[in-house]
DNA sequence: CAGTGGTCTAGACCACCAA
DNA sequence: TGGTGGTCTAGACCACTGC
């Protein structure tokens, strides 16, 4: 008796994601879901194209409740037995979602504590995205940045500023020049387009009043959260306006760093190109 | 019964990775292992500073092995289940031993076939190090890189070769030049070094003959494999002997790319500085 | 002390592959 | 058909945190 509550539990279980249904199909479900249709199960059983485990569609539905800002940056969302409650599924399944959103860097598991929803802000590592390090000693040696905004104003999208951030040409979007100092020396000079209908309102004051990283500023204010970014390098020379910017002579190769940042379902929500002065500091990459 | 029979072999294993024993512990003894001696377990069970879970362990033998050459690259490991029979522990255990180390590229699963030794041969992607891709088309319709080597000598290692490849000053070293063509045009200018004692006998003539990735060479020819690496990344203007080699201009700015490889217990055995054209090709990294 | 994530086990069944 | 890795479950116990 036992065994066929077994075999019927695992049965409906695995009749949902051999679907591969929607959310319905397991959350929110009440009650432990008995055989309700007399679908066509045998004819599933046989060649299903886009098979999707179960802690995948768990992973999903996660993400769309991060997505949807049910638990906000830095709080901590249910427990993993609460959540596998909720899904009506194992601890271990949960446990295996939640494992891969880990690794992705969206979730940060605090052991004792809970796991929490990463945040740009308050987080040890200060600049997430940033690559630069200085040739000697560590990267707090030298302080923290100086940050100095040049210019924030409201400038139509480009052909490919408008590619670049999957909105048409001539919408409006919000254009950031700004010059990183460390150690009192300019070392970045970045320019950074911003798609206007997630940032309206954001100004040169609001920048400068905002002590932290500009993408906690964006979480906090906007509520748009980067996840990941692709960076395009190359090495060019700078014209005068940028070696002026940068306080340097014009025979000085740059690095060049065009990083298009993303938020949730790979929208890219940011296009920047920086110049990096790479003669005091490095770019760092690890190869895996 | 049973249950004693269960909290026995708990407490056994459990006591083997609190004591933080080495491989013997654990690994190939015969039987199950009963209570042996008399330890000092209650003393064990307060305040261990290094405490290491099975699966790291098991993780580590499955690496000396690795190092060891007990299997080759390309070739199948044990299955799972031998290998969970074998250091005693479950399946699960095992499992998740195994894939932390193919999230590390140092094994590669494969469903229903078994879990190889990877390899930079036969890799689909040829050039697993190589971050540099054309501007326009995919990496495939430039076809396959041309390898030009332009030479290939023993050297007495400076302090700063010295130093990456953690050998002393003055120790014999292998200096190997290269240029890299896509699409017939000159486009890495590669120097690398790598340590006299592991390469005995490379030549020019050796790499000339050889078609394939050198990090292939590498484990074909002498039993050394790369398991990651390292790079610095700077913006340089190249000098005349470099332009020359690459057929440019003096004036085109050029990515310095410093890359040091490393085989296991990140032991460093390669270092290689690249200069590579930006103006037709980026560099490309990923942030995650 | 209770609650959280972390580890370990045992067993079942599935998808994939090769012989 | 048998063997491999892949998924899912249920339950136990451990380490860590904070009240």
């Amino acid at each position: 008796m036992a065994e066929t509550d077994l075999k019927l539990t695992l049965h409906t279980v695995l009749r949902a994601h051999l679907m591969n249904t929607e959310s319905t199909s397991i959350s929110e479900s009440t009650g432990p879901a008995s055989t309700e249709t007399g679908s066509s199960a045998s004819a599933v059983s046989s060649s299903t194209p886009a098979f999707s485990p179960l802690y995948q569609q768990i992973k999903t539905l996660i993400l769309q409740s991060l997505q949807a800002g049910e638990w906000k940056p830095s709080a901590a969302i249910p427990s993993e037995m609460d959540l596998a409650a909720r899904f009506k599924v194992s601890q271990g399944t949960v446990r295996k979602a939640i494992d891969e959103l880990a690794a992705e860097n969206l979730l940060v598991r605090r052991q004792g504590k809970g796991t929490f929803v990463a945040t740009h802000a308050e987080q040890h590592v200060q600049y997430r995205f940033l690559r630069l390090y200085p040739d000697s000693g560590d990267l707090q040696s030298e302080g923290p940045a100086q940050r100095q905004i040049i210019d924030c104003k409201r400038v139509r999208a480009s052909a490919d500023i408008a590619k670049a951030l999957a909105i048409r040409q001539g919408e409006a979007v919000l254009q950031v020049r700004r010059v990183l100092s460390f150690a009192s020396t300019p070392t970045i000079l970045e320019d950074l387009w911003l798609p206007g209908a997630q940032f309206k309102g954001l100004t040169a004051e609001r920048l400068r009043a905002y002590h932290g990283p500009m993408y906690a500023l964006f979480e906090t204010e906007f509520g748009v959260r980067m996840v990941r970014a692709e960076e395009k390098i190359r090495a060019v020379l700078p014209d005068e306006e940028q070696c002026a910017l940068l306080t340097i002579k014009s025979k000085t190769a740059l690095l060049s760093v065009e990083r298009t940042a993303f938020t949730y379902n790979d929208a890219p929500m940011e296009l920047r190109r920086g110049l990096y002065r790479t003669d005091t500091h490095y770019y760092r990459n690890a190869l895996n």
